[in-house]
DNA sequence: TTCCAGGAGAGAG
DNA sequence: CTCTCTCATGGA
């Protein structure tokens, strides 16, 4: 057992729940997930981290690791400010005070975004889970078991078929490309991570199976480029209900959030994202209104 | 039964 | 360039 103490602005609730990570479980108020070949059991109590580690790891490592993980070292608040433009993000941003912007390793991103595809959430968890299941490693942390995200060569060595048993449907080959991709270094990971946005977005939609929201997701979710604006069916309900009163192509709405959010683009989206699924009510009157009065 | 889900690619126009 | 159709899967 070990804590983090003085995480002032975040909340573990929101950031893990958000649909940005699809490997945690909350179980009674603390999380379990896999995080890069460890079981972590984070339980939050005010400004306070508990954590447990199926690791033996060394703190003065494993803690800025953790933190930039949950992106604590960012100013947050500061971004919040930025894109608190309308009465409408101010209502999301208070109610989902603390959620932040996780930095997940990047080729379980990739993977688990590239099957999230004309795909829903609970079915994406459950293809990650069985893929791990079958493919990674077994961990334990008193009691609790789970498995660690398959490596590239696991899954360009797997059969069509044992993907396909795991759930995957159609997207099986392109995961399967995607792992290979990387094993023969067609696809640079370690390059990947220093690139700037635009060139990082580039190289991943060079990959079959890889579009560009599903490029914006890992832009946005694993290397930490916040105006990487990844826009699925709900983004684009969202702005075309709140900010433009009509149907809007991609290119009008990336437009809009670029001019009216600016950098802090990603961070917005996010809450949004995570306030329409917190609250069914989210395009009533009450809601609208929030907008005219701005 | 049909519709939908944190879409992308191929083909037509 | 934009529009349309299809893709595998399972829950609602």
């Amino acid at each position: 057992m070990m804590q983090i103490q003085n995480v002032t602005d975040f909340s573990l609730k929101y950031t893990l729940e958000s649909g940005q990570s699809f490997r945690w479980n909350r179980i009674d108020n603390a999380y379990y997930g896999v995080v890069e070949g460890r079981i972590l059991k984070i339980f939050q109590e005010g400004t306070t981290l508990h954590v447990e580690n199926s690791d033996d790891e060394d703190e003065i490592h494993f803690v800025p690791f953790l933190r930039h993980y949950l992106d604590i070292e960012r100013d947050v608040p500061k971004i919040l400010t930025e894109v608190n433009n309308d009465a409408y993000m101010h209502r999301a941003i208070e109610k989902l005070w603390g959620m932040r912007i996780l930095n997940q390793e990047l080729w379980e991103t990739v993977a688990s975004f590239i099957l999230s595809q004309n795909n829903n959430v609970p079915r994406i968890r459950g293809i990650i889970r069985r893929l791990s299941e079958r493919f990674g490693k077994h961990l334990t942390l008193a009691g609790y078991v789970d498995y660690s995200f398959p490596n590239p060569d696991a899954l360009a060595e797997a059969t069509e078929e044992e993907l396909l048993a795991c759930g995957t449907g159609y997207r099986a080959t392109y995961l399967r490309n995607a792992a290979q991709a990387v094993v023969s270094g067609e696809l640079p990971l370690t390059l990947v991570k220093q690139m700037s946005y635009p060139e990082a977005k580039q190289a991943l939609m060079c990959r079959d199976g890889i579009g560009e929201k599903v490029a914006d997701c890992i832009c946005l979710f694993s290397l930490g480029h916040l105006p990487a604006l990844p826009i699925d069916v709900w983004i684009k309900r969202i702005f075309e209900t709140l900010y433009f009163r009509r149907s809007a192509t991609h290119r009008e709405i990336r437009h809009f959030a670029d001019s009216y959010f600016g950098d802090g683009a990603g961070y917005a989206q996010q809450y949004l994202f995570h306030y329409v699924h917190e609250c069914p009510n989210w395009a009533d009157a009450e809601h609208l209104s929030l907008i005219e009065s701005t």
